[in-house]
DNA sequence: TGTTTCCCTACTATTATACTCGACTTTATT
DNA sequence: AATAAAGTCGAGTATAATAGTAGGGAAACA
């Protein structure tokens, strides 16, 4: 049960343009450099995030992306559903909480699977892009008095 | 984020002999046609299974397998850890809490993991067979006084 | 000895993951 | 107007995971 790059990514990411939200069009050569990951991979990546209306796009000279919403308005569980395309740990529930399963009558087992996907979608969908930034800033206080 | 066939499906076999645990031997065969799962499959996930001992088996006519442990003392948890291997959502955390990724003293994200891993695991550590065992039942009463 | 059951190894088709590569378009600056 | 710096788009690819199938062997019991 993994949550893969492309979520990952895609969270590393937008916590960088919510670090550097008044600076700004922020280009993707420079997030991809401190965040360590292939430009080209996280072209794919933004590709999938536009289709959602999270991001301000400018091209060309001196473009980039900015956060079109406000860190404390975008939610981890947004940002996973966008890019994973489902907090689902099955393919038998999805989002919407709808079951496609002809066994599902008899499925002994299906609300544990419901209940996991409560429990995930309700810890995601806590923490806000704003949480993170927040919490790096505290860890770096907290470096600084040590 | 999913959870393969093979922690589904160890899970529905586990949850079959904790039905049947006062009927002595189950065999495979009888498993596979009530949960309707591929026997040949079966096999290679009770061979997981078999690595833990939470199972009994017996060979030969009448042989078969029966839970070695209490159904409410057997958590889903448990089964999902044995067969998937582990709970945790990443590569850069394991079970056992105990990072490794060269990034993590900068990763600010890596709270979100974490703590994904720690709900997860919290609630299925916390669903035993028994309280599936025990769902069913409730819903067949329902269906009865209907 | 024969049947029933578990046990073990190998193989395979499909899909997902995690990228790379190349060409094209847009646009601020000179 | 030219250029260089951005984003955009489509294709390709290597590796691993998923979800099985297939076949034979070993144990147990009647």
């Amino acid at each position: 049960m993994r949550i893969s790059t492309k979520g990952r990514y895609a969270l590393r990411m937008l916590v960088d343009l919510a670090e550097h939200k008044n600076d700004g069009f922020i280009a993707l050569k420079d997030i991809a450099n401190r965040q360590n990951i292939s430009k080209k991979y996280l072209e794919q990546i933004v590709t999938v995030l536009n289709k959602s209306h999270i991001l301000q796009t400018n091209r060309g000279f001196q473009g980039g992306y900015k956060l079109a919403v406000s860190p404390d308005k975008c939610t981890v569980g947004e940002i996973i559903r966008i890019t994973e395309g489902t907090l689902s740990p099955l393919a038998c529930i999805d989002d919407e909480n709808e079951i496609n399963c002809e066994r599902s009558d008899e499925c002994a087992t299906l609300f544990v699977w419901q209940g996991l996907k409560d429990v995930v979608t309700n810890y995601l969908d806590g923490i806000t892009l704003q949480d993170i930034v927040d919490k790096k800033q505290e860890s770096y206080a907290n470096d600084y008095v040590i």
